[in-house]
DNA sequence: TGAGTAATACTCGATCTGAGAACAACGTAG
DNA sequence: CTACGTTGTTCTCAGATCGAGTATTACTCA
């Protein structure tokens, strides 16, 4: 036995000030051409009753794995039964003010989950309680929720900016209206369609024509529209800056 | 008594799974034209006599305040001494493996600093065994945190493209130049002199002018340059964008 | 069949960028 | 004290990019 082998062998992790540690999840979808997030209706105390994020306790496993079964338990899908495993996940960033819940010290992981359009969570079993809800309609959120949502969105938004998040929340074969109409749904504006167009074809590696077209134009007309599906790249060069405001707040 | 009253009133906090929560700070400087980062030497087990990021357990406090209390422990500088509280302290990410701590499960919240040029840390008391090291002479560390340095390297060159975070490297006031050194120092390669000083002046709200000149020109030379000092932008329109590589990779 | 809509391509002037040059003010080696 | 090299600052210029608008064509719906 080394001397540190030793060492471990006789620690006692009672000496540690323990705090508990959750995992929340901001989860992202478009639907009708509107941001919405998944929230729970909370059963138990406390902040009985009101809506919050889904989360829950960490258990022995890495902080994305917490996410990952937090956001299939709330949904009510499982990974490798494929809608799951097309969600983008990320971290966001840790809250642990001493009384941001009243029970004891909880430190939460927040993280960030963008998909495509997803089942409604409802058929689920221990999914009922669980529904999409457009970002604009959340209001008052149980524990420090609604900043951790503020959060979300605030880095959602920069990060259409710079990266190809965006594909994240259209299916594997998509329009380039699609996507600019994921731009609108997070950035709350429309866009310009042909600038649009040519800037997202200019940017290396952001989409790769399939060399298809759609079977069938919009409800409303117009010719059909050619399919792509998403670039290798990581970062988009020269990015997709928002309209400037003139005030430059954003 | 409220239902909820009760409810706290009778609660187990024992009930919970129990993890340690930690801080590390990744604190950076510019000394000497490099970036370099503080590390300390552990004396105990595990991982004894490796260099590691300066952080310790949270206490009753929020995550922001350990940060602060771990750094000012390892500087041997204290808040309301001046030069404490010229440090710039952001959050930087989270990281739970289950494994990364051979004693417990231990949680640890990352935090990036900057700071101008702060005193050599050895002064101190408890501050011995804390060091600047450049970071590229940083070398194998304990637990993971070389993975926590890189991903913190990575989000300062990020944010020095789209915030005034390089005013935090410097004094109150300052040339062009120098602050031309610290994108220097943290991206590694030089910039075009005249190019960034026409765009760090055209952007609003980045610096300001003092009206005032250096009381001397530099070592080697040169016009006295004029002075500036920050400005009340928080985020830079249009970003100071890192010269391109042909392959697109940063 | 006609009206309206949308995908895509193109135009044009304003703006921004990178590379380089110009110039004057300064420190230091001799 | 002088010559030289260095540096802060401003300018120029050609190429890239941008926002706004227009043109064309292919489609759907009534």
């Amino acid at each position: 036995m080394t001397e540190e082998e030793e060492f471990l062998a006789g620690y006692d992790p009672g000496a540690f000030p323990s705090v508990a540690v959750t995992v929340d999840v901001v989860a992202l979808t478009i639907r009708e051409g509107r941001l919405h997030v998944l929230l729970v209706e909370r059963g138990g105390h406390p902040f009985a009753g009101w809506r919050a994020l889904p989360g829950g306790f960490v258990q022995d496993e890495t902080l994305d794995a917490a996410a990952l079964r937090e956001l299939g338990e709330e949904t009510g899908l499982r990974p490798g039964e494929g809608e799951l495993d097309r969600v983008h996940l990320e971290q966001l960033r840790s809250y642990g003010d001493p009384r941001r819940d009243p029970r004891m010290r909880v430190i939460s992981v927040a993280y960030l989950a963008f998909a495509p359009r997803l089942p409604d969570p409802r058929a689920g079993t221990d999914a009922s309680g669980a529904f999409w809800v457009p970002v604009d309609e959340a209001g008052e959120l149980a524990f420090d929720h609604a900043a951790i949502l503020a959060d979300g969105l605030d880095r959602a938004r920069a990060k259409l900016e710079y990266t190809p998040l965006a594909t994240a929340f259209v299916g594997a074969e998509f329009t380039i209206a699609e996507l600019r109409a994921v731009y609108a749904a997070v950035w709350g504006e429309e866009l310009h369609a042909g600038n649009f167009h040519r800037k997202v074809l200019s940017v290396p590696g952001f989409v790769e024509s399939t060399g298809e077209t759609a079977a069938r134009a919009g409800e409303r007309g117009g010719p059909k529209p050619k399919l792509y599906r998403a670039g290798d790249a990581r970062l988009l060069h020269p990015a997709l800056l928002r309209p400037t405001r003139e005030d430059g707040v954003r």
